[in-house]
DNA sequence: CCGGATCCAATAGGATACTG
DNA sequence: CAGTATCCTATTGGATCCGG
């Protein structure tokens, strides 16, 4: 791995999940599917539809969701993870299971603070 | 992996690799292993001093570097990556190698748009 | 149903100057 | 040498309202 800023490409990869929602909309995507704009905002209590609509642009732009516009009334938008979307998916996992073993780790710190 | 948000602990690995210089001090100390703040400083053209400090804090109340401070005159404090910390190098390695290839990825898209 | 527009608060990042 | 302190701007996230 190159660590040269300009050939190092961590940040493009974090660019791309840094976002409040975004790792909860490609999980939720990745383990549910095609889904709707309301089943998703359905399923992320707190989001506002500004922010999503925000969040998925980005994902979009990016060629990590596609969005399928069906010309009906009333609209109906579904979202989908692409197959290049897929490609995040080991690391979102790795990140998860880090994560967990981290929050175990800082109870532990704490403990160790209260004796 | 469980996805409720209140489980989800992707969230957690995210929060301490984002920062603009993050990746690249952790990646820094991880090839070059125990460094001087100056050393440091030196090798990321463009960091102020009060973001290097500012980074490394964070990443040390996470016990992820590690800060040996020398009392002496002029100062020296070193930093290191703990234990704990290189647990985080395969999700930066895997992060790269998407990175790499996400931006082939974005290469090829724009040829075609110019097709 | 989907999402754009506006306005606002909070945070992140940065330039610069100063200090033991 | 290794930081603080101050001040400033940019970006992010959020509340709310409007519209096809």
């Amino acid at each position: 791995m190159n660590i040269e800023p300009e050939l190092c490409r961590v940040e493009d990869a974090l660019g791309i999940l840094v976002g409040k929602w975004k790792p909860i909309i490609l999980l939720n995507l990745l383990k549910s599917g095609t889904q709707r704009f309301s089943e998703l905002k359905r399923s992320m209590p707190g989001i506002t539809q500004k922010m999503l609509t925000k969040q998925l642009r980005e994902l979009e732009e990016e060629d990590i969701v596609e969005r399928t516009v069906y010309p009906q009334v009333p609209p109906k938008v579904e979202y989908s993870i692409t197959e290049y979307g897929k490609s995040l998916q080991p690391i979102l996992e790795a990140m998860h299971e880090w994560g967990t073993k981290h929050t175990l780790h800082k109870r532990q710190k704490m403990q160790e603070q209260n004796m």
